[in-house]
DNA sequence: GCAATTTCGTACCGTTTCGTACATATTTAG
DNA sequence: CTAAATATGTACGAAACGGTACGAAATTGC
């Protein structure tokens, strides 16, 4: 992927993927608007034409810090969701791990940078697409784990399964910003699961 | 409750009540960064001083706007949920009504004011609170309207369906945003009404 | 060593931001 | 008619904003 020859010029220092973490971090914690150039400099260390020359304007640092959070936070909770074993578990267990991201400290609770702060900015096209993206994603993959779960149930009903699901972890990001504690959180994710189990199960 | 007394001056010629309204509007499209003294007082017809004087700085228009917006939807959709009859229609007729103000034309969403965009600026410390306040009463009305359906449940049961019922409410607001059409909402509404009555109705 | 090439930050630009001082307009009290 | 009182917008200020031109720094090729 990366060209392993010498390059020609002077050698870059720049930590790009730090560089993002401390970026979608602060649009985390501070929305988009809310953020400055100059805020994101500090926060990066790299100065203002720096993070231009690495990630464009300020949207375009937006949209890239909205692609790095769920990328990683498909690698750490996915997973979990399309592990064997009860639909129950799966759920609850990926609720969980989802609740590990929102939440920074016990109490700090910066949530999810694309449910918690892209409806914010949804009248910019891009943003609204790239949100649109996400809950698509979750909305797919509760719906193929739970037809691995469920192969003859109606589609209708899984459909409907799925939806609540996303909604739960959609809603989750709103109340860990509002203060919601971690556990209070896990204990809904919890029996939402086995509500929807209940749902799935049922004649 | 106003003073019947001519008073002194000159006499007040600003609507504040509908300015209000079009404030509400324009944090609902942008959120509150986003938006600057003069969109609102372009959108209110207002001067910047003037909007000052009827509604303080920025941050307390925006807080306003939340207790008006709060308050009208309490007003047009509460009745909804309260009504007699059965719990699935009460919740699903709720359900609709919010969308009816989630939703401007069919297609353009602004969504909630609260649930969309405060999670954006809950490091606000007055923002957050008034969201918080806001989770909590949808919580409470729900758990509410559950305990008069069925008085003789588990209590820890219905706490569960309040919340899920509320995380319905919250994620719409994302959905909305993200360019769900009206219907599809409708739809995962009456369907998550159904399954909530399910799981209060389960043996 | 010297030119070519690439990286990086200082310094600047024009615009927009929030907030307010102050002059003006419009009313009532006497 | 005059003075007091209240309402309102013009005009201003200091700061912050996003974005970039440009020169300095650091490397390779020869």
């Amino acid at each position: 992927m990366t060209e392993p020859s010498r390059k020609r010029g002077r050698p870059a220092t720049i930590d790009t993927q730090s560089a993002m973490h401390a970026v979608v971090e602060l649009f985390r914690d501070k929305g988009y608007a809310a953020v400055s150039l100059d805020d994101l400099s500090e926060a990066t260390g790299l100065s203002r034409p720096s993070l231009y020359r690495a990630f464009g304007n300020k949207l375009s640092m937006y949209v890239g810090a909205m692609n790095a959070f769920g990328q990683d936070a498909a690698e750490l909770a996915l997973p979990k969701l399309e592990a064997d074993g009860e639909l129950e578990d799966a759920l609850t267990n990926f609720f969980n791990a989802m609740l590990g991201i929102y939440y920074r400290d016990s109490d700090v609770a910066p949530g999810c940078l694309i449910f918690g702060t892209a409806p914010s900015h949804a009248d910019e096209a891009e943003i609204k697409a790239r949100l649109n993206f996400g809950i698509e994603q979750v909305d797919a993959r509760m719906r193929q784990r739970m037809e691995k779960a469920f192969p003859a149930c109606d589609p209708s009903r899984i459909e409907t399964a799925a939806r609540m699901a996303s909604n739960t972890l959609i809603a989750f990001s709103a109340r860990a910003k509002a203060g919601a504690t971690r556990r209070a959180l896990s204990e809904i994710g919890t029996e939402s699961a086995r509500t929807i189990g209940l749902l799935l199960r049922a004649a």
